[in-house]
DNA sequence: TTGAAAGCGGTACCAA
DNA sequence: TTGGTACCGCTTTCAA
């Protein structure tokens, strides 16, 4: 048994295990297992010690636990998403957090900005943290960033886009087949000068939807007109604007296939703004909320975050639980949600 | 090519200090100087221990390091809110984020769902884990939960709703100003029968809202009828439910003031419905993507969450920094957008 | 069932 | 400038 330590000690430190201790008058490795609900301790020890932690208004160091655990788990995974803002990506926040809870575990959440250097900058300091497992949708370019983690020894599940090592697993969806899908679905209405309107070719995601509507155009018979081709459209403003270049063009397209998002919403002012809504079909990925309500509805290639999130998480606790199978790469499927733009006929 | 980790390769013991220290042939505590890049170790040792850092591939550890620390910081801060994936908490959080950032902090993000039961179980495993402050958007009955942090003597800023300890920083905006605008507005294009759609009346910001809705509407003269009013609708469904109901009364309502985003987004779905979206005036609280886009596009009152998170933020740093001062309540200015929607007169 | 002592991976303090 | 040693708060090991 230990010493009690003065009373104005005790307060202005934050109470420990020796301070329980001491004033339940067991000792501190008792503390410890009615702490962690260890069995094995008499009943009337655990209720002195529950009192003396009431008392002292006790509260457990996670961070000092871990320390000598032998499975030096923290507890707590790292998620780096391109904008924990936007749509898509909290969305996946939302549906991993919920299967963390039942692992007990809490989330890191950052945003890359699909920017390397700040994706290896955070992954440094999760790996400080000695995080259990990260889940990731990779930056253009990351490479060494994310090798911190690895060398941890703690499992990498990547989303969005494919793994960029040999040895972890994915979850994703198929662009480029979805894209095809989409301008094929607008060449059935007659259409055949279709504009592809993307974001940053450099990203995985947006480079499968291009190679998807090249795909489309050949399976539907038409060629690719590089003139009515755009990509990296960084946001919306610059989707605005090409998508009006194109309009006031020569030969304007009569269909538009969008590869993202805020692409989508720039070409729908663009369309807004010429009052052509109603005469130039569009299709976008992703779907978004209140595309059913504008006039026309917009048809959308939509995927499903949360099935996305709930596979990656899954697929991670398992790695994390000690599942050292061959690495996976799952694939969930999109949707063709017809609603009404994507089904303007040539005229 | 790499595989799946072996057994023995995750059983494998990452590199200390220790390790570091022996290869560089130096004392452990030169190689703490090194890591922590504290003044004072001769070029040729600081080249000695990188080498060895960067061929044992050592990663500090955060973890371990706090433990003895002076300052007792993890830098990490807590961040509780209704839910990561509502477009309102996620601009929030990259707010926060970005401030944190400057701080070379970690987010630890969590939603409570607005369920104190939850909200609790959450500030539990935060505080065990030490975490240097926490920002929440606290649920309505929650009390006990969020005393754990504060017994931490860790600070607590509240966003979107107002301090429940009369210690803390609060972060809103004024709800109940904001709100009788919005009805005057419609008042002033000659409306008298102004509904009110709500959600969950024990949310702060609800409340506040609805109390707005009847200075408005006294203001402008007009008697508050009980059957345009609707609370408690939680989702878009509900909400849409409540409109359809409404319109389709015996006296219904020519105008709809909506207390918050899905409630407006269900009105929405209503007035088209009915086809009366240009016929019954609207205006919502909170803007949302695609309101300018909309037929007619949506008057609304918008707030400003990333200046929300932001000041959050700020706030939350300076106590951590050791600001003692008064506890603040920051008010953030809120915004008519005059779209179209709430302009429609009464005809 | 309970406890003493060593140790987890670092930092603080002070001496050399 | 460098290093030795106590120690942070807890878990582990092993003895009582």
């Amino acid at each position: 048994m230990t010493t009690l330590p003065k009373k104005e000690e005790i307060t202005r430190r934050l109470a420990t295990m020796r301070d329980v201790a001491a004033l339940a008058g067991v000792s501190i490795k008792t503390v410890s297992r009615v702490v962690n609900q260890e069995p094995g301790v008499s009943p009337e020890l655990v209720e002195r010690v529950m009192n003396a932690v009431r008392l002292l208004d006790y509260h457990h160091n996670t961070t000092a636990s871990n320390l000598r655990r032998a499975d030096q788990r923290t507890s707590t995974i790292g998620l780096l998403l391109d904008d924990v803002s936007n749509p898509f990506s909290s969305a996946l926040h939302r549906a991993i957090e919920e299967v963390a809870r039942e692992h007990d575990t809490l989330l890191l959440a950052s945003s890359s900005d699909q920017d390397a250097e700040r994706e290896e900058k955070i992954a440094l300091t999760l790996a400080a943290r000695r995080i259990d497992g990260l889940i990731v949708v990779p930056t253009p370019r990351s490479q060494s960033g994310l090798h911190h983690i690895q060398s941890l020894g703690r499992p990498i599940v990547f989303v969005d886009r494919p793994a960029i090592f040999h040895d972890a697993d994915s979850v994703i969806v198929d662009n480029r087949y979805s894209a095809s899908q989409a301008v094929q679905h607008m060449a059935r209405y007659g259409h055949r000068r279709i504009a592809f309107l993307g974001d940053n070719h450099a990203v995985w995601t947006a480079a499968e939807r291009y190679l998807g509507y090249v795909d489309g155009m050949a399976v539907a018979g038409l060629q690719v007109d590089p003139q009515i081709v755009r990509q990296d459209l960084s946001n919306i403003d610059m989707a605005q604007a090409a998508a009006e270049e194109l309009l006031a063009s020569p030969i304007p397209p009569t269909a538009f296939f969008t590869g993202q998002n805020l692409v989508t919403i720039g070409a729908l002012r663009a369309l807004q703004h010429h009052h052509l809504q109603h005469r130039v079909a569009l299709v976008g990925f992703d779907d978004f909320l209140l595309a059913d309500l504008l006039a026309p509805a917009i048809t959308v290639i939509a995927q499903d975050p949360a099935q996305l999130g709930k596979a990656a998480a899954e697929l991670l606790f398992a790695r994390i639980a000690g599942d050292t199978s061959l690495p996976r790469r799952i694939e969930v499927p999109t949707a063709l949600i017809v609603r009404g733009s994507g089904e303007i006929p040539l005229l």
